[in-house]
RNA sequence: GGCGCCGUCGCCAAGUGGUAAGGCAGAGGUCUGCAAAACCUCCAUCCCCGGUUCAAAUCCGGGCGGCGCCUCCA
């Protein structure tokens, strides 16, 4: 499969470096808070990518994605609710990994934290490595890489250093460094802050260093095949992790990096505390929407697009995943039948153009284009009676084979196992609606389907008799 | 100031040299007690101006407009 390598600036052949087994680091949430739908659609786009080496190419995944649970901002909203560093981090693992089950993303191999003893260890070892290396500098009890000892230090993010001005921003972590451009790999005690002293000096790990440790700890060493996250983290995190690693271990850090682009509000532009405009996840669904449309919405436009979320799409998401349920929900009202049919090549000719789709750096709009493709095919060959009863199977196992890849019909599936109304409920309500329907008491039999509508439940009538649906 | 991205139907969005996928919304029709769902039909020449080419939404140049990054950030 090909996609963008970010180190390259082209999309590039993708094959792992080591056999069948895909090597794979993904930078995962800081948890002082809960993760807005920016980080999120990162996450399901990287989710994505993995499905695609996994269930497309075959390839035995790897996948470490970290939490982020000692930095300033931890540090200090931990402070401020009064519970130590690691409790508070707990809670917002716990409700991370709450949402990650809502969006459907699959489990990965490894999350480590960055407090674990065994990652503060390597991470300790890593900067032994790079002061052994002569990359380093003491100051204040702090250690800081110095990064005119790397000259090809700026590949990735190639910016022009020059044109960074010292003192442009305010700099939260800075304490004395040498160049403006240096960066903190260690940072000394400070009162009241988390402490650990693994050999280096008491102190904490900086941002970087973490996902270099952990990254190669836990993937076997360098070149490690996939580095991931969210387009701001090009620079300065994943450049000064480059930076670090080579440093320390004189080898190529990774092969490729893959990065996401921002999701932008409609109208405030990119999201931001001070402007008021981060939504949660949780703010969705409090709105009434449902975790599938949102996933659906993050994938509806190429990962490398600026993704401009309106309320308004995710409506527009509803809509287009009701219409494929609906179309899943109608192979179970086929007749058994053994006509014979075109559907099988109609099904491979789907099946090669989503791969392709996919294995064109990730082309997730264009693939959902493609099975919308084939619920028209499916609808027009149910209504012809031009299906057998093997055909149904097949575009079953088509759907299936989409979604291992795309993951939303299982969550809506999940989601539609708990309906707002209890089921014995609905039954009955069914039940009584028939009978009215047959003494031609419409006036009662519509006013059952209201009072259900109003509940989030619609009926359709059909030959098979009346079904109902989530709205 | 430096680097980079984007501008396709009312809305969302693929396509990146060979004559415009898909979704939502809309119009007409079939079906239905009425709905709903489904199906059929209809609905764009791609921000503007030049240029290259037999051929450009796709390449080049110049505008206009929107956005991101330049050490908080997915």
């Amino acid at each position: 499969m090909r996609f963008y390598n970010t180190l390259t600036r082209r999309e590039e052949e993708f094959v792992p470096l080591r056999g069948r087994q895909v090597r794979m680091y993904t930078c995962g949430l800081t948890v002082y808070a809960y993760g807005h739908i920016g980080n999120f659609r990162t996450f399901v786009c990287l989710d994505v990518l993995r499905r695609a080496l996994k269930y497309l190419e075959g390839y035995d995944v790897r996948q470490v994605m970290n939490y982020t649970d000692v930095d300033d901002r931890t540090i200090i909203e931990s402070e401020k609710s009064g519970l130590p560093l690691r409790e508070y981090t707990d809670r917002y693992i716990s409700a991370f990994q709450e949402d990650a089950v809502r969006l459907g993303l699959e489990p990965v191999e490894e999350t480590p934290r960055a407090t674990d003893e065994a990652n503060l260890h390597a991470m300790t070892g890593m900067i032994e490595a790079l002061e052994k290396n002569g990359h380093t500098y003491r100051s204040d009890g702090s250690i800081y890489f110095k990064i005119s000892t790397m000259p090809q230090y700026g590949q990735l993010a190639r910016l022009d250093h020059e044109g960074i001005k010292p003192g442009a921003r305010v700099d939260a972590d800075r304490y004395d460094k040498e160049d403006a451009r240096d960066f903190v790999l260690w940072k000394a005690t400070q009162p009241g802050e988390p402490t650990w002293d693994y050999g280096v000096g008491p102190g904490r790990p900086g941002w970087h260093i973490e996902c270099s440790a952990m990254a190669l700890r836990l993937l076997d060493g360098p070149p490690i095949d996939i580095h991931a996250g969210g387009v701001d983290l090009v620079f300065p995190h994943h450049e000064n992790e480059i930076a670090q690693s080579e440093g320390a271990t004189g080898t190529q850090f990774s092969r490729f990096w893959f990065h996401v682009e921002h999701l932008l509000l409609g109208e405030g532009g990119k999201m931001s505390k001070s402007v008021g405009n981060v939504f949660t996840v949780r703010d969705v669904l409090e709105k009434g929407f449902r975790a599938s449309a949102l996933r659906y919405v993050l994938l509806s436009v190429h990962y490398r697009k600026q993704l401009k979320f309106t309320w308004d799409s995710l409506s527009q998401a509803d809509e287009a995943l009701t219409r494929l349920m609906d179309c899943l929900v109608r192979l179970d009202t086929v007749p058994q039948s053994d006509v014979e049919t075109t559907v099988t090549e109609k099904v491979e000719v789907s099946r090669r153009d989503f791969s392709e789709m996919m294995k064109a750096d990730l082309n997730t709009p264009g693939a959902l284009g493609v099975m919308f493709d084939f619920v028209r095919m499916v609808n027009a060959a149910i209504d012809a009676g031009e299906i057998s009863s093997s055909d149904v199977t097949l575009v079953r196992e088509t759907f299936e084979y989409f979604d291992q890849v795309l993951g939303v019909i299982r969550i809506r599936r999940a989601e539609d196992t708990v309906p707002p109304v209890p089921v014995e409920e609905i039954e009955k309500l069914i039940g009584d609606r028939k009978a009215a329907r047959s003494n031609r008491d419409f006036t009662k039999a519509d006013r059952i389907r209201d009072e259900l509508a109003e509940r989030g439940i619609m009926l359709e009538d059909g030959s098979a008799g009346t079904r109902w649906k989530r709205k």
